[in-house]
DNA sequence: CTCCTTGCTACGTTTTCAGTAGCAAAAAGA
DNA sequence: TCTTTTTGCTACTGAAAACGTAGCAAGGAG
């Protein structure tokens, strides 16, 4: 439930995506990556992700995904599949 | 990319997983079910989930996921078990 | 000493959400 | 038939969150 709440919250789940990679982004990097988010928005979830130990902050490198942060994508990936037979579902009906 | 944007509005997750069970939820049921969320706001979500093939209503029954939100519902549980060990971890250093 | 990058903070505007009230339609009960 | 309930919402106001732009302090490069 915790989980919910955290992943409900707008931009969590675009910021992961985004720090998929194995090189860490800079804020502005990772600003632009997201589309032009708001600077205080995307200060106030990577503070909600370094708390929650998903996400951090590396000197002179920029932000990556902790091995835990890590572990959750690799859980939400599979989902690519179900996501790709929906969207085809979805355009098949309109 | 479609399915971030969905699932990081708030409450869609969340709705996601009050729809879990077999028997389908009435508009109320699952407004306290949430906890409380507004109408409007559900019924915003709702149309979201309608228009994505996600959730449907059912005349005389309420509202329930289709096959297609249950196998994405399917893709989402395994989360359980890391958001378990997260916790554990979260709890231990705080 | 200047210029650029980086990680933010400030702030006014716009959008979204919360919270309560209530309505029309259908079903249930008396 | 005439309430009373249930159900699926809509309307409205105030509060919270996000947007968008500007800018600042610290550090490095030239």
């Amino acid at each position: 439930m915790v989980l919910i709440d955290l992943l409900g919250r707008r931009w969590v789940l675009r910021i992961l995506w985004e720090l998929r990679g194995e090189t860490p982004l800079t804020f502005r990097a990772l600003q632009d990556a997201c589309g032009g988010i708001s600077p205080s928005v995307l200060n106030a979830r990577l503070a909600d992700l370094r708390e929650t130990g998903i996400a951090e902050h590396r000197d002179e490198e920029g932000y990556a995904l902790t091995p835990m942060g890590r572990e959750l994508l690799d859980k939400l990936m599979p989902l690519t599949d179900w996501a790709e037979r929906w969207e085809q579902a979805l355009g098949n009906r309109e």
